[in-house]
DNA sequence: TTCTTTTGCGCGAACGTTTGCGCACACGAG
DNA sequence: CTCGTGTGCGCAAACGTTCGCGCAAAAGAA
């Protein structure tokens, strides 16, 4: 048909402009830019040359409507007060972007979910969804349950109808655990965090079980929340036991508690590592300040979101896969808050801090 | 025609399917939900209900191709290492849901935006685009002016074809000079950031600006990276200067940096604010932890992202209208760490820690 | 030559929404 | 009875892709 090439009006290239310059048909366009082995070798490349050339760019809203894939992530994530979401959320941006995926924020800050937003999930046709949040984010997975949207929780163990990809919590805890008792600390304390977050629950246990298949007393717990405050608050009631209750070692089930407790400590006058050592939970940066330098389990970050990445790439292919749940390995990290005797010449920010 | 209703696969409900059960033409329906007074108030309610019996969730793709507009707001941020862009994050994310705006991240993290991810912009047509990144987004930015994509920068001034809205960093820092400089304190100095920071920049001009308004010394002025650790190697340097030359008082351009130079000082026994005062901006939550008790300018985040949302909103609605630039002033939060004489008797983490 | 097979590509119908235009019908005015 | 004038709604054409078929032409087999 003779109708005009272009309408005019300066609008982007599709692939029926390129259609139409390239003499082929819409169709044909679509099957070579996508490097379909049905369309000879030289078709492919002049037309692969031709969009280069008219600046194509596909809509991505066509394709999903066509095709129903919308290579978009649904992403939760939970309270901002922990830098490690903030990480892990930076790790999943970058990884997921080579991969043609695009992260869409669902929901992220403390509190639940609200149903509006959940609906977003729907409307933009996510491709598959990655949940971080600790609150359970019920309506969501329902939401992603309901219409074969695959899901994978990254630092939370696995609900229904969800694959799950964390640190594992328990092997790292107990390293901990391992490091503390073989420096011979006796009395031993967890400040946990209360009851919703499966992965201080998975940490505390794996605490535990180390203690006592060593025979030892089971460590004082304190419940705090799980922030930075919380822990600041548990080191003030710790700091204010009778110092024959006191114990000799604390783990902190995450390194943002581990920070409050460290400077609680500090504020009162208990030096780490000398008076009680400290050791926290995720490799944080900045466990390695100086004025920290905490000795922690690091998560394999980098590792963990590849993993949950992958998980859901195959689960997108293959929607009929089984739920998994990988647990990787952490890394210790010695520091000084759990060093033995001395505290370190230099380098450690443990000193006492006036003139000494 | 006589087409079953329902194709047996349980498809989710569309708008053709609410307009064979309401026995209306599709369009009715679509004016119908979004309130179109043209459809008369009962056939509304009629399909508002309808709609909401059979589940009905509208195709974003659908919309977006059709109508153009997508309700996505591009989002390009900086490196995690501030804190203050996750604030700022979540503060977008928790006002443009009740919007009806997603985000779709295109960028975090430092770096400059590959060319392959900006082109997200393009592919999934955004409708706006919020920036707060550091490093130029060069790309980015000419692909939305291109397009018409209307952007706001957030914390950072505008360039060319964008909005922009920032805090007052003038005025802030004029405010924290005159705390500083009423308080009797004689040799100030500025730990800057490197080039590259239009807030950094202004925040030091404001800040030098008070300073010779009332005719003292100009402060000396630190160049570290806009990290922690760039507070931290500066407060080092103060720290290494001979007594008769070090300043009475910091300004660190950011609070993550005021954290570092705090730490670094008291890793170094120099005491605050005793012996040196020291104020940042930005008025991170961390700020008002005990062991940092630190006076700064909050800048008034939930105000900036509003204002943002609606420059957006109102460039989206007319995308003729002129760049803007909004600045909010900040609230100066007057802590312990450039409190007068004598420390706070309890609340300030900064008395001697050793038993006193 | 004729019959199959391969190779390379086109046809056209989806996908779900929006939107400009226009049509019927009712109602009051002339 | 006719003529506007609204009101309330339907028609149908987009928007840009994808994908199941199917159809030519070329290549090989009989």
């Amino acid at each position: 048909m003779d109708n005009p090439p272009l309408p005019a009006g300066a609008r982007r290239a599709t692939i029926v402009t390129l259609s139409r310059v390239a003499g082929v048909a819409p169709s044909t366009v679509s099957r070579a830019l996508k490097g379909d082995t049905r369309i000879s070798p030289e078709t492919r490349a002049r037309i692969g040359r031709l969009a280069k050339e008219l600046g194509y760019t596909p809509h991505a809203s066509a394709r999903t409507l066509s095709s129903g894939r919308s290579g978009l992530i649904g992403l939760v994530i939970g309270a901002s007060s922990n830098p490690f979401y903030t990480e892990l959320l930076h790790e999943a941006v970058r990884q997921a972007a080579p991969l043609g995926m695009r992260l869409l924020i669902i929901h992220a800050g403390p509190g639940p979910i609200e149903n509006s937003t959940a609906d977003a999930l729907l409307q933009y046709q996510v491709d598959g969804c990655l949940m971080t949040s600790v609150e359970l984010p019920s309506h969501a997975a329902a939401i992603c349950a309901a219409n074969g949207v695959p899901v994978v929780m990254v630092n939370r163990v696995a609900r229904m109808n969800s694959s799950a990809v964390t640190c594992d919590n328990l092997f790292g805890a107990a390293q901990l655990a391992r490091l503390l008792l073989e420096q011979g600390r006796r009395r031993l304390a967890v400040v946990r965090t209360s009851a919703s977050s499966s992965t201080g629950k998975e940490r505390e246990r794996g605490f535990l079980e180390r203690v006592s298949e060593w025979g030892r007393e089971p460590p004082l717990l304190f419940d705090g929340r799980s922030t930075y405050e919380g822990g600041y608050e548990m080191a003030q009631r710790i700091a204010d036991l009778p110092p024959a209750q006191r114990p000799e070692a604390v783990f902190a089930v995450s390194d943002i508690m581990a920070f409050g407790v460290l400077d609680g400590f500090r504020l009162r006058g208990v030096r780490v590592p000398q008076d009680i050592a400290v050791v926290g939970f995720d490799g944080l940066p900045a466990a390695a300040r100086p004025c920290y330098d905490l000795t922690t389990v690091e998560q394999p970050l980098q590792a963990m979101i590849g993993r949950a990445l992958g998980m859901l790439q195959a689960r997108i292919g293959n929607p009929s896969l089984p739920d998994e749940t990988a647990s990787l390995r952490g890394r210790l990290l010695m520091r000084g808050s759990a060093a033995m005797a001395a505290p370190h010449p230099a380098g450690s920010a443990f000193g006492s801090p006036a003139a000494g």
